[in-house]
DNA sequence: GTCCAGTTGACAGCCAGTTGCAAAACAAAG
DNA sequence: CTTTGTTTTGCAACTGGCTGTCAACTGGAC
């Protein structure tokens, strides 16, 4: 059962409610977040939100992923050897797989890896307050 | 059967075969990280090279580690919100527990996990090149 | 010792991201 | 719809971590 992209006035309503103001750059750039599968980095974000209202800054561009970061409604990954890369939060966890030739992110999930790490954090004493697991690969060619 | 740290000497050794100047700077730097056991980012190595030669500079510090790196002696590691840090190659393969209030890092292997890892990798069509594990965490509070 | 490509320190430049500030805009109250 | 007070914005300046430039210096082959 796939969990479908919540929309624009999802995220909207959910952000006033706890009292953010709704100004016309951030549901611009809301509704580009809502409606993307990919992991743009914040000046494709700038990008595809200039084409809709050209006066959108990049310092707003920052801003409102950085809030929207803090208030869990979207996910900020520094991948290796680039900008942060951002994805709205709200389906399940993942981790990562980039290809390193097109920079493409196929998600992935593996209940069996995270229960290991749970055993290692807690056999050195620890407990996992957030993980990070990234493979870079290359696409096999068949043959 | 723990394998030892290499000596200064061999990483110069090494690195004259492979046709490397071992300059004075090079020298203490490479002695630094031959004798820490900890992962150091480079203000720290050029903290403690300055400490034996108030000469070294930032930008030596970080060329080298640049050199070094692309060499393979040493791994770089760019854990969430820091500089980069860093730690002599030469141990076996091993991935890192960071602890998130003190910065701390705990190397751990998991066997299993890596294996996971190269069955998913292959079931999306991929062959890994490298991958990054990291935990952040907490001590547990004994109770 | 001589020589010179490789290396250095100083410092400018770069990149991703953050911040200070005056002007503009949201939205609550009237 | 207007007023009001706080937030947010665009811009430009700034930051941190790191890389590039360049004249002076030096390791190490001869």
């Amino acid at each position: 059962m796939v969990r479908r992209t919540p929309k624009r006035l999802d995220y909207e309503k959910e952000l006033r409610r706890q009292g953010v103001r709704i100004t016309r750059q951030r549901s611009v750039i809301l509704a580009i977040l809502s409606e993307t599968e990919d992991h743009p980095d914040a000046l494709e974000i700038f990008r595809r939100a200039s084409a809709e209202d050209p006066s959108i800054s990049l310092s707003t561009v920052y801003r409102t992923m950085k809030l929207l970061g803090d208030m869990g409604a979207i996910h900020r990954h520094a991948f290796e050897g680039g900008p942060s890369r951002f994805e709205h939060a709200g389906g399940e966890h993942h981790d990562h797989l980039i290809d390193i030739e097109t920079g493409d992110v196929i998600e992935f999930k593996s209940e069996r890896i995270e229960q290991l790490q749970d055993e290692i954090a807690k056999a050195l004493g620890y407990d996992i307050v957030h993980h990070r697991l990234e493979l870079y690969g290359r696409k096999r060619r068949a043959g």
